[in-house]
DNA sequence: AAAATATTGGACTAATTGGTCCGGAATGTG
DNA sequence: CACATTCCGGACCAATTAGTCCAATATTTT
């Protein structure tokens, strides 16, 4: 009984890409993955082709929202170091939530798949380097700003901030503890100074 | 055709491990299993139980070699703070070797089952427990000996290390470029001033 | 209303999954 | 040599995997 759709693709990428976050990709199957996108298996596969292309594309789903989401937090009318600062601080936050507990499907894309899956790893790279050059732009604007030590190569700090940023949602993981991660937070800007 | 077998249950849990290490742990199976230890699928449930009680052991192995090895790096000879410095910096060589790209294998685990398997999740957590612990110790050498700043809270620079060291082995899967993780390894190492 | 165009459920593969079980072969002990 | 104990190969299992295919149903266009 084929009811009545007007089909929306990138909506059901988002939901695809719910699902590869909180289970990633192993461990997610066809069933979840046509469960969650509302849509049957035939076609599942005369649209998306494959489990795999529709990773790969749930990867760059991540890139155009999230990810671009972050990166219009550099924008906002504010100190620039007082964005990089709420950055973290929200994902602290948001490690200690329930929901949030996935981390960045970036992150967790990178370590499970990107030793194996090239094509992934691609993509993967983009994304981190579209966080990479938010913390870039907002490193320079805080050095214009006077806030950010105008000593520092801008570019090293924005991986530094980058890596920084992953390396909580890592910890968050093993242990959701919010104190000790805003520990880490406050340190690690203190590399800004 | 049995052979004489003067079996080594460590060193199969080494074998396990290895796999889980590279592969993960969804997409590691069975046959990758018996493969790599060198015994039958019947002795394997004999001896072992399950895939993840293997899976948990392979943790704890884990845990008493590697990050026990790590732990006797602060027993060396040698400046704390210098010490602190050639972990990091091993970190970073690794990751830009071939068969270093695996990163570490407690980050691997929290990032890819943390969320679901919480035997796993507790053991894993352990670990980093036991690295935080040897960060603290070599802090506080590193204060005594005056080269690591005495205002600074030495249980939160551990917490911060330890998260530092996981943020780039996550960044070093996406992007093994060695002079950009070095960037990141040296101003992650300045908060110590 | 008829024809053309989606979209579907679900039957169907072939392979693989983790796991059980047993008959038999090798071993060490008496 | 005989016995108990290990250990193992491989048959077997039910469930699940990703993926194919088609007949049937719904919608849109004519």
């Amino acid at each position: 009984m084929a009811r009545p759709r007007e089909f929306d693709t990138t909506e059901a990428l988002n939901e695809a890409m719910q699902v590869f976050w909180t289970k990633g990709f192993e461990a997610t199957s066809l069933n979840d993955l046509i469960g969650a996108m509302k849509l049957s298996k035939s076609s599942f596969y005369d649209t998306f082709g494959s489990k795999h292309e529709v990773f790969l594309a749930a990867i760059e789903h991540y890139k155009k929202t999230v990810t671009a989401q972050v990166s219009a937090v550099s924008e906002l009318d504010a100190p620039a170091r007082k964005l990089i600062g709420s950055l973290f601080e929200r994902a602290v936050e948001r490690m200690t939530e329930e929901d949030g507990r996935r981390g960045c499907f970036l992150n967790n894309c990178a370590v499970e798949v990107a030793l194996h899956d090239p094509a992934a790893a691609k993509l993967i790279g983009g994304g981190f380097a579209i966080m990479e050059d938010t913390f870039f732009a907002l490193v320079q604007r805080g050095q214009a700003e006077g806030e950010v030590g105008a000593d520092k190569d801008p570019r090293a700090l924005a991986r530094y901030l980058t890596s920084s940023l992953n390396g909580i949602m890592v910890m968050g993981k093993a242990n959701p503890d919010r104190e000790a991660l805003s520990d880490v937070a406050r340190i690690a800007l203190t590399a800004l100074d």
